[in-house]
DNA sequence: GATGAATGAGGGTTCATTCAT
DNA sequence: TATGAATGAACCCTCATTCAT
């Protein structure tokens, strides 16, 4: 009886999850092929077969979490309340974060080393920026937030939320939580949801960010 | 009349400069030896005289980072106005980000994988944290300023500074700022130190955080 | 028509028997995989396709020999002639070292230095020396040779036997030898035979030890 | 005040004694400039300064106990008793060989692996043989001894004394010798010389072969 | 499609030797 | 003489990729 074959789909998903989990760990020169077909489930030859080779799975898998990201993170472009909005935009970067941590440190450690792949694709990332600046800027300008630098606003954003990713290890030992338990997220969006809002001169959401 | 050879002290600079900036863009793993020994001025042969293995290399050079931070970030044991310290800090923080923004790229990427070298050398920073606490605790205890986490305090501020070392690329471009220029630290600086005075309820100090 | 490849086995094979001829000249340090991979007729890589390392090449072609030997040199345990024993232990023993005088002085080689591999090894070579000192000693208990030092009497028989191997070049040039013929086994096992049964207080047998 | 200097033949002295002690260890290849440095307590450069190349340390090491043998290893051109003189014989390459059984395993070293430097130097020993086979065939044409082939039976003693120096690690194991105490060279003295006396139909001299 | 085998390039490191002082 | 520094060649091994079946 022949063993069930995995599909051409799955396969190709089991090759985007070991490529984003062991590039994010050892990044592109440090992951082997071998590495990668094992984390897979298949072999070196056959991962071959799959991809035209290592750099353009290193470029796939990062517009692979870029498009997925671009669906997730952004503000409405008619929002309500600003306090709202930018609350549950914390919360949803701070989830993923601290659920696909690999994904977000991928990405760090490409923009680290001078983005020489997604530097190419920055034309979305500009759009997207934009977007979100206009709705600041509207908001300030109709008083509903005190006035903030918008790119830099959302910088910081991104810096504190992707932290607790990209700094997984120091977070965990700083906070003590056990290597066998994921980062708990609500005081994370509470402490976090407070710095931003406060700085717009908005009062948090009573407790509404915790997991 | 011979060419003055490098001195000792002069090549383990250049060295250790090299490591820190090859380390820092491609990891332990994505630079050879061969780059480094480049990027010093020296052979590879040579190189080996100097460094016992590439590990070690990366390891000193890791600790010679934090050493120097241990030096550069701390909050007084005996701080007078909490406004002044966070601001002063912060401004120090973001300086150096900009100044050397390899030496905390580095830094990052070793946290991020995981710190395997970094967290042998953890009980330091753990003192440095606790110390910083205590100070945050005790500005919370005499009511100097709103009650914050002071532990995730620290490690947002640490976030957003080093944010626009590790994403320097990304911030250049989204900031408009030149290939051949640093990031205009004055701007960065204000607005991070806004954000987290005001987290504390306190009022910006007016005008010195520019650069 | 394709050029048949060489099967694994044969190639298995053909780098044993590089190894065993290259570290028997050179020993493990000075023999290089390049030499291993050119005298079994692959490449470098290729060789390393096959082997693990060359310090387990070394171990792995050592424990070949001395399994072999172990299906070669044994006195019986049954014994029931003491010269007719003895002599065909030392004639196979003569004969073995001529035909394969490298592997001989391989194993020789690694015990004169002090025999870091094979020590691990070493409670089979007890075993099979106790075995044949009972035999020994029971020869003596009946008066069938005079008393020897069991240990000794085969340690000897050992250093007389390997020495045609070991010294293969320099009793090569004192028989005259030509180069391009194998050492005459019959007078050697002739004169072995006399030296260890005259010891034994034992008649030679006729005629039987030569080729 | 000054450390006293070696003087060169103290420096000469050393760098010979390591070269005999590491040189038969490792071999040619094995043994590093590094290491004979070391075990001379100069350095590697100074080493350098004192031989020309390893290669040609490694020659005349191996000349320097040629020319010792020689003056060691002989049968009187105006033998007396033949038992005397073979039991003399015996004793003397016994003890060395337990005594430096470096310079017997360099050598044998040197031997097995083709002699391709000893080789050039072997006219010397064609000599010193056939001077003690002029002794050995006057002993059987006067009737003093039985008929032995004269080549081998002086191969074979060679064989028989080295060996407590080439196997010195195997013999050591199974006589039971601890690492700290040297070989005892008197039942080995015993037996290797009945051995040999009886093959040529001799008396062995009574005690006088203990160490 | 899948896979064992093969390979050229390059990886980190060692080393005998030379150089400059 | 002595020695820290330098170097070119090699060494063992790994790897991304290709080939043959």
């Amino acid at each position: 009886m022949k063993q069930t074959r995995k599909s051409r789909a799955e396969i190709r998903q089991a090759i985007l999850d070991a490529a984003i989990s062991e590039f994010a760990r050892e990044g592109l020169e440090g992951t082997s092929t071998q590495t990668l077909a094992k984390a897979a489930g298949i072999t070196k030859a056959q991962l071959h077969y799959y991809i035209s080779s290592k750099e353009e799975l290193y470029e796939d898998t990062l517009l692979h979490i870029v498009e997925l990201w671009k669906g997730l993170f952004f503000f409405s472009a008619d929002p309500g309340d600003p306090a709202r909005e930018i609350a549950d935009y914390i919360a949803r970067k701070v989830h993923h974060a601290i659920e696909f941590p690999d994904a977000s440190r991928l990405f760090a450690r490409e923009v680290a080393r001078g983005a020489p792949v997604l530097r190419q694709h920055w034309a979305g990332l500009q759009d997207n920026v934009n977007l979100a600046s206009g709705v600041i800027e509207g908001w300030i300008a109709q008083g509903q937030i005190q006035p903030v630098h918008p790119v830099m606003f959302q910088m910081n954003i991104w810096a504190v939320t992707q932290h607790y990713a990209e700094y997984e290890a120091q977070a965990r030992f700083l906070l003590g939580t056990p290597d066998d338990e994921k980062l708990d997220p609500g005081p994370i969006i509470a402490e976090v949801t407070e710095l931003f809002l406060r700085r717009c001169g908005l009062q948090p959401i009573p407790d509404e960010a915790s997991s």
